[in-house]
Formats: C-alpha cells, sequence, structure tokens
DNA sequence: AAATATATTTAGATGAGACTAAAAAACGGA
DNA sequence: TCCGTTTTTTAGTCTCATCTAAATATATTT
C-alpha cells in the first residue's frame, strides 16, 4: 500500500511499472503533435487500447505527478515524466545500436526487442552498455539517442519532401520506421548516410526523381516525406 | 479469453508470463534436491512467497500442462515445462557472460540484472547473443550454460569440502552465488581457474588450510562446502 | 491409534491493468 | 442557441498474481 521510495524525487521514476513507462513514452512521442495536450483518444490509438482504459492510466499517472491533467482537457507530462519518458527512450535506442552493430539485426527488426529491453532496470547497466556502444549519437534509424543527464541535440533536418529540385543532402533518419517502410528503403538501397539529389519533381502528386549513388530512383510522396535530410 | 497458440506445442514456452518462468525456473532448481516432487513450502520459501500463492500458480502451470501435479504430492516439470525452465535459464546465464565479458559488471553484480534480461522473448536475439559471446560453456560463477537444444554438460566436479588432505584441483564453480560469499572470494583472491591444494583438515569443524597461488588461507567448512572443485 | 503439529489447500479479498456499456461533457453546424 | 456527434469519463466486470484466514490433509509423537 505504501509504497514510500528511499531515493530522492529524481530518481523515482526508476520504478515505474513496464505499461506506465510505455503510456509515458506515448504521450512525449505525441506530445510533438499536440501541443496543448495529448488528447485520451489519440493516445489509445497509440497503445492500441481503449479511451477508459486510458483515463485509468492517465488517473494513476495523475497521482504519481509524472502528467498534468485536467478532466476532458487532454494530458501533458510533468518534469518527472519527461525525464521518466526520456530514460526509457535512452535505452531503447541504445538497445537498437546494440542488436544492430554487435548482433546482426538488421535495422527492420530491432522495434520489437528494443520495446522489451527498454524496461531494464539498472542504472549500471545502461551506463555500460552506452560505453560499450562508443557512447552512439543516433539510433539505426537516424533518432538523437538522449545522454544519461537526459539531453539530445534536436537535428537540423527536413523532410525529403521538402527539397526543390536539384537540391541535395544527405539522408540522415526516418520518420516511419515500421518493417514495411525499413524493407523498401532496403530494396532500393536507401540507406543512412547517402547523398541524395533531387533531380525531378512532380507538381501534381509531389513524386520525385532522385539520384542516389549514380541509381536514378522515382520515389512518391508517401517515401519522401519519410526520409530526413540534412542539406549541404 | 482463448490463447490459441499459432505455433507447435514445441515452442509454446514461448509465451509464458514473468511470474510463470519464475515458478518454472524456481521448480527446476528445487527438483535437485526434491527428487520425488517439490514441496509447496519449499517453493514457497525460494520465491519469497505464501504457501497458497505457490498452490494457485502450481494449479495454473498445471493447466497449462507444465508441471505434473497432484494434491498434497508436491510438483514436478513435465517435459514441456522442463524445457521452458532450461530456455530461462540459458538466457540467464548467457546474459551473465555478457554483462561480466562486455559491460564490467563484477560478478557479484549480475544476477539482479539477468534475473530481468533472462525473461526477454526473441529467439533471434538469444542465438545472436551466444553467437557473440563465442558460445560460452560456463556462466561467470562456473554453471553450464544449455545450447540452442537445451543441452548442457554436468560437470564432474566436487565440493572442496570433499578433498582430503595433500589433494589437490581446479576450483571450477561456486555453488551458494550470494554477494556476500562472490565478494569473500574476491577478497581472498580465489577466482575460477585457480589451482587448490589441501594443505591440512581439521577434523572437529572441517576447517582447512588451502594453498592458492602461493599463498595460504584458512578457510572455513562453510566456504569449502559452496566451491566446486574438478579434481587433477 | 489418538492427539498434536505441520503442510497444504480452499475461500474470499485486493490491486493493476485491461475491457464493455452507458453517462456526461465538449464541440460544431444550422 | 439548440441539437446531434464526437470525445471523454464513469461504473461495473474480468484476469493475473498476490494476500490473509480458515479448513483440511498429512506427519509425528506419545
Amino acid at each position: 500500500m505504501n509504497k514510500k521510495c528511499i531515493f530522492g524525487a529524481i530518481k523515482m521514476y526508476f520504478m515505474f511499472s513496464l505499461s506506465e513507462e510505455n503510456y509515458l513514452k506515448a504521450i512525449f512521442h505525441l506530445q510533438n503533435s499536440y501541443k496543448n495536450g495529448v488528447s485520451t483518444n489519440a493516445l489509445a490509438e497509440e497503445m492500441q487500447t481503449k479511451a477508459s482504459s486510458v483515463t485509468d492510466m492517465i488517473k494513476r499517472l495523475s497521482e504519481k505527478s509524472l502528467v498534468n491533467y485536467k478532466k476532458y482537457q487532454g494530458v501533458k507530462l510533468s518534469e518527472a515524466g519527461r525525464a521518466a519518458a526520456i530514460e526509457v527512450i535512452r535505452k531503447h535506442r541504445l538497445w537498437e545500436v546494440f542488436l544492430v552493430e554487435k548482433l546482426n539485426f538488421n535495422w527492420d527488426e530491432v522495434h520489437e526487442v528494443a520495446e522489451q529491453l527498454e524496461h531494464i532496470k539498472s542504472e549500471k547497466l545502461t551506463a555500460e552498455l552506452d560505453r560499450f556502444l562508443g557512447f552512439p549519437q543516433r539510433d539505426p534509424h537516424g533518432d538523437p539517442i538522449p545522454d544519461s543527464e537526459g539531453n539530445f541535440s534536436v537535428a537540423n533536418r527536413v523532410l525529403l519532401s521538402e527539397l526543390k529540385t536539384d537540391e541535395t543532402g544527405i539522408c540522415v533518419g526516418v520518420k516511419d520506421s515500421s518493417t514495411e517502410f525499413l524493407q523498401y528503403l532496403d530494396k532500393n538501397n536507401i540507406s543512412l548516410g547517402a547523398t541524395v539529389k533531387v533531380k525531378q519533381k512532380e507538381d501534381f502528386d509531389q513524386s520525385m526523381l532522385i539520384e542516389m549513388d549514380d541509381n536514378e530512383l522515382m520515389i512518391s510522396n508517401q517515401i519522401s516525406a519519410n526520409l530526413y535530410i540534412k542539406t549541404t
């Protein structure tokens, strides 16, 4: 009943349940699109659950001061909630790097396993894994990895779909990291680090002809709107 | 309600709950001491829980055909239960090797974290981790690591306490792997692989004077009865 | 073999996290 | 502003894994 934490409030997020951590992570991600509070339905959609379950969980998180919540007003992470979410995301991305770099996983295979590994609770484990991997800055999909303080660089990158004809850049990340999309990219030899040039752009449907490693490729807007580019 | 498994019965143990896996593991370990069935109380003690909780769980495991159970008669693992337990133990020990060999963990620090990691569900992860570590045969405490088929060598080893004066052997494992015991060993420079010679043995309390790497050390029976030796 | 002690199981309750169905609040269009 | 739609919340139920208290079975003593 009386689960007092012997640590200060600072590190209390060390002992949240798997489900709580997943909600915090989901809220963190959705906050980009829902600046004034993440709606119950959006969260239900993201968590693949029902709105009523979301309301229940939000109440629990609110009691623990991990989120700020007023009925019918959506939800926002508190500072503690944000810190907890970032810690989980840090672990998720570090494990993804591990799986790809050390265990021969392809970038489209890592998500499911990292979803499990991200909940392992051990400060030493996370710190040593980080060191073992050489303090990587980005995960296999190009997303930034928060450091042990929770700081991470928000890249100055744009979507390939925003480039104009004859502009070039380097492919640095994916917005959609679904297996299907990643496998499409593999099949067409599109990988992070490659240089891209927009050769033609079709006004009608935004499809574009791009050049990559001396190959030309026609891609739809659905592709270009999910590839992050660092312009050169 | 109707959780049908799409795989055959063979790999069904792939989807057991954390709690179920822990019970299976505990039963596996206790079966060494309780050949005709593990008692409810022994299991409660091992699992740090109440006997009534154990009875409940045993019934669930029994319904899933993971154990053979008759009221008041103790419990034994079925073939499927044994396979599931061994799979968990395999993962536990592989992760322990990883933590010590790659992440600078000491052998007295690995248990807690491996207890979490052993429940990660991914056949590829386990297989690749095994390969990455070079298919290790033993974990940091000298216990054998089952291969992907569940086979593992039962070492021909004896307890140091069973050696007579002037006999020698190589230290190959620990029976007690508690932090306290392991730290005692570290403090006294006793590590796996070292050669041990019994110089004197005291009949009264079984304490013995041993020689290790040109050092002499007096140890009690509580120590010698927890060190495995391969006689030479 | 009866009495006592110990081990085990049952019965009933709890909390977390999910669900369904129904009620209530907020929103949007005429 | 009123009404209908959508969103959100409440109420009540379910499963898993635990608990306590009580009942029952087995084991041990005398």
